[in-house]
DNA sequence: AACCAGTTGTTCAAACCCGAACCAACAGCC
DNA sequence: GGCTGTTGGTTCGGGTTTGAACAACTGGTT
């Protein structure tokens, strides 16, 4: 009810910290892959996706939203991921628009190759250096957050 | 030392739900902005950073140490808030090759304006819905990683 | 069968963002 | 004064992302 227009002190130095980290964190990520495996962040999500479904394939739909992009970027990404042979496009045996996006021999090959150095970052700017308390603090109040996102979502 | 090369159960989760909150939370606030204001995320936070200093003015370089773009990215953002009138530049004084931005009179009415809907919003989807514990976790946790990256940012 | 609201994926133009290259100007040094 | 290495900011080229418009299709209703 009478809650105040702004974010108080405490409020606003956890929002600038979460954009920070995210920022900050992001960059890292995306150079380090782009680096070592030529793949971008994206790119990368995808694959881990289709890696993370049933035989290694997605309709795009389920592919945009568990990735993190719009249905156009997606389409984009993953007419990249196509040029580069990492992924293979076939249609969807029960619905005539539906197209259903899989990983290839070299996808997974791909995927393989980059996983562990993006695991050992990963690890190195957001799981090492926190106290196993500040690190499991951070879980479940990012655990909490996204569940009530998803309500936001819908 | 035997660090595995994996990211278990919890790490893989956390890192998802940073991801994902991440994402869905700055297109929210993206919307937003957009929406009411008319101004992206990233001009928004220029024009805090320059409310924040002192005579609301900042050195291109600072401004774009503080927000969290590129010096190319800072130098489009500019130019696009010049052109809207938000935001004036000008010749250093101590060093000829300074750019100096300032917020103009309509930069502060704008920020003013968009303002309190941003701390609605803000508010609404990553403050309110957690526990008081919640939050304290999460923004320790935020602020624990922030510090420790501001090593890495080196 | 014919309709109709909703879904699927692509295309298009525009905006955005980054890194590299660049020029000008600083600072420190001999 | 003249070098030399560094910094400040813009420019440029290219890749990426977005929302809106679109065409094709679905499933349910009458």
């Amino acid at each position: 009810m009478d809650e105040p227009a702004w974010l108080d002190e405490h409020e606003l130095s956890a929002w600038q910290a979460f954009l920070a980290t995210g920022a900050i964190i992001n960059r890292l990520v995306e150079q380090q892959l782009k680096d070592d495996s030529g793949l971008s962040h994206s790119q990368y999500e995808v694959l881990v996706r289709l890696s993370d479904a049933p035989d290694g394939e997605l309709r795009m739909t389920e592919l945009a939203g568990a990735a993190f992009t719009s249905k156009s970027g997606l389409t984009y990404q993953v007419a990249q991921l196509e040029k580069a042979g990492l992924v293979r496009r076939r249609a969807c045996p029960t619905d005539v628009r539906g197209v259903i996006a899989s990983l290839t021999d070299e996808g997974w090959a791909a995927l393989r190759a980059a996983a562990p150095g993006h695991a050992a970052l990963v690890r190195e700017v957001f799981v090492s250096g926190l106290s196993r308390e500040e690190f499991a603090g951070l879980a479940s109040g990012l655990s909490a957050l996204l569940g009530r996102l998803s309500v936001h979502a819908g």
